[in-house]
DNA sequence: GTTGACTCCACCCTTAGGGGAGACTCTACA
DNA sequence: TGTAGAGTCTCCCCTAAGGGTGGAGTCAAC
């Protein structure tokens, strides 16, 4: 099955200039060329397109991607590289929408805001990662960073904690979004370690006081709208989920 | 408080360089211009440049931005809307991601992919939202047949209350991604009109019952994965809004 | 009063295409 | 067989959002 430049740049998105750029730069070659001169393209370009299209999405430039996609049979590889890349980028534009969250709440307030929180998110996605592994700005994503606050922990314990948080809200959020029942073994078993780790980390937390902790976050601007803003809903599933769990006693 | 190029530049990571190109393009000007020609920055224009970065986060171009930003006193709408926008992203982003799932799996499996489904994401924020909108208009029409059709009803009656549902389903879908608590007035009146409507027309239903009901969706396959297919996370919310208005006997 | 950091502005350069022109080619239909 | 209308080719010029460089003035500190 052969595409001509209209077919690709419908399928694709692009516009046929496009095509016609990165076929002057030498990014995405035509398998093969008619008499007259027309490009066509293969089911192997449509790929290679692709994956051009996720390292453009990331602001890659085309001579950065060029070389990347030389290693030709590692197209899994590649994948699995800009998905990695494009959860990162998700992450920060959680963080970007915190920033928002955060500067409307002292905009009502009248309040002003400190001048670094009002550009938190605009980093480089490399810089931020490597600053996230640090910064407790990050840790307010999680409802983590209020348990943890009210007890102070060192730094590193910190660090395990905002990764567990995350991971946990993550599941979570992954399972509302991919239509799990609240009572599902999964969110369940996510609760269960949950919990559990968090007893384990100096936090004395059972089924009741955490369902009651997750009622709570609805109505407190600050947890739920941090909720929510990772995933709409969570709230509301979340404070469900542990409802449901508190049930199977 | 007054803030060199320096200062700004650092706080909200951008070249001086930038800083000098919005000068040009009168995008962003210095609050004060000392003797010797040095820029100075205010509060005010640090807002200002908080409000230009999440546009051109979002791919607005700065001539697209000046316009928005003229309305001075309205910093709490521009950030409720760059909110907005920044969720269709993320919306957008997880379904690059999903995309880039199933290229993987497709590839260890060594299944051909339908071509329209390798470039899933890569619309327009403006074009993909509307088709999100088309999809969700069936969706509804879909949960509504289902809501009615346990009580056949005659043709027009049913067209009414599909108008009706679809309204409430609307509305309390909206209320969610907007971030309403569920005892919001909004909610609770959304709830109530509703409740009087369906009694209006045939159904005997009070607080409890529409409380029981809407918790009965979350384990039923068939409702909950209706509602959830209008807006993740709506089954939860609805179920929480209902148990809410009930409690405000 | 000198040094090193900071700042100004002007000039040219780049990237990833977009617009449009002029010419060729393909398909459908009469 | 002719022709209209859509599709395609290449070429040239243009743009947006800065980056690089460089010469010259300015500041703060020792």
């Amino acid at each position: 099955m052969l595409y001509t430049v209209k077919d690709v740049a419908e399928l694709a998105k692009v516009t046929i200039k496009t095509l016609y750029h990165y076929q002057k730069i030498g990014l995405l070659l035509p398998c093969k060329v008619s008499e007259a001169g027309y490009r066509l393209y293969g089911v192997a370009e449509l790929e290679r397109l692709q994956q051009i299209l996720f390292y453009r999405e990331l602001d890659f430039s085309l001579e950065e991607i060029k070389p990347l996609l030389e290693d030709g049979n590692n197209r899994g590889g590649i994948l699995a590289a800009q998905k990695e890349l494009l959860l990162v980028r998700k992450l920060r534009l959680e963080l970007l929408i915190q920033t928002i969250d955060i500067s409307m709440n002292c905009e009502t307030k009248g309040e002003k805001m400190k001048p670094t929180d009002m550009f938190q998110g605009f980093q480089n996605e490399d810089e931020w990662k490597s600053a996230l592994a640090e910064q407790d700005d990050y840790l307010k994503k999680t409802y983590n960073y209020d348990l943890i606050d009210s007890s102070p922990i060192e730094a590193k314990e910190m660090n395990e904690s905002a990764l567990e948080a995350l991971h946990f809200m993550n599941g979570v959020a992954d399972a509302l979004r991919t239509g799990k029942k609240v009572n599902s073994a999964e969110v369940q078993t996510l609760i269960q370690t949950h919990i559990a780790f968090l007893n384990a980390h100096g936090h004395e937390v059972n089924r009741a006081s955490f369902a009651a902790q997750t009622r709570f976050f609805l109505q407190d601007d600050f947890h739920c709208s941090m909720l929510e803003s990772q995933q709409i809903g969570l709230a509301y599933y979340l404070c469900l989920a542990a409802e449901s769990h508190l049930q199977t006693t």
